[in-house]
DNA sequence: TCTGTTTTGTTATGTTATAACATACCTTCC
DNA sequence: GGAAGGTATGTTATAACATAACAAAACAGA
């Protein structure tokens, strides 16, 4: 996963990511129903965490105008099934760019241009598992948020390190 | 840092925590009001997160009711110094128990007894950075907040493992 | 004591999330 | 086809979390 490129063929992600949501929601029969597809459609307009009164706005602005339960009953359908992430720093939801695969939700996110990607470390699983054991701690589910700066911001401010 | 038994003198958290905000606010010159210390030790009643207006009903308790602006000013103000760490996926705030020590707030949280306890890795701060830093991001603030089982409720469920 | 700064009070409102119940829609079995 | 039961969506209301904007008070240093 490279952290996405301020530009770059989006519409590839969004393609890639609603095929890749048909087939996990196939394999595991369950409804991709038609506000559910269109949910996560909204989601994937950008790499940045979305809220659910944008979505919702965004739903208005395509005559499918809802109220709060129905964008959070989709929002509640796709992260049952690992097809998008919440990011609880920002109250907000992004896409998952590969469903299906075990992953614990580890997020990177650029204080500059506001863009989400994902590290997928299982290292990092690892080390956190471990040392929560050493505490007598056994996990479950962990949320990991990296606040920074991705490379093309980081390029922009000069920074060459 | 262990977690938190179920029963453990409790007086003596409080305390321990009340001197050491003292201190640290002294080392950097920083006003440690009423309103905030009195925020400090209700955030400090328990291990778990607490949130702002479980607070705010607190204070009304002690006779001090206040609105909600006033609890953030003196939640901000806390987390500005360290003294609380703000977790995110409970919208809550617990306090934390060696402040001044740089360290970026990693969390576990028992799903059975609401109960947190501070992780604090270095080693996991390092993986994270080096991880990051592979994709050519740089990290400035982390958020980290796992899920489990605390060792007193995993003996509860036979969890002998 | 005056002055500027910091802190707190107060009112109003913005933002995020869910409870509770009604309706529609599918599926399967007769 | 039609009834029965489950799943999904619509609708209304409200709960829970957070901040803007301005007024008043408390405090620190000259």
């Amino acid at each position: 996963m490279a952290f996405p490129a301020a530009l770059h063929d989006h519409s590839a992600c969004i393609h890639a990511a609603l095929d890749a949501a048909e087939a996990e929601c196939r394999r595991r029969g369950a409804r991709l129903t038609d506000i559910r597809r269109i949910v996560l459609e909204l989601v994937w307009e950008s790499h940045r965490p979305v809220g659910a009164y944008a979505l919702l706005e965004s739903l208005g602005r395509l005559g499918r105008s809802a109220a709060p339960p129905t964008v959070y009953r989709a929002l509640d359908f796709l992260l049952a099934h690992g097809l998008i992430h919440r990011v609880a720093s920002r109250n907000g939801f992004i896409g998952c760019p590969h469903p299906g695969h075990a992953h614990g939700g580890q997020i990177l996110l650029c204080a500059q241009c506001g863009m989400a990607a994902e590290l997928d470390d299982p290292a990092l699983d690892r080390e956190i598992a471990l040392s929560a054991a050493r505490l007598g701690f056994s996990v479950s589910h962990q949320t990991i948020e990296v606040e920074g700066l991705c490379p093309t911001c980081r390029a922009q401010a000069g920074d060459t390190a």
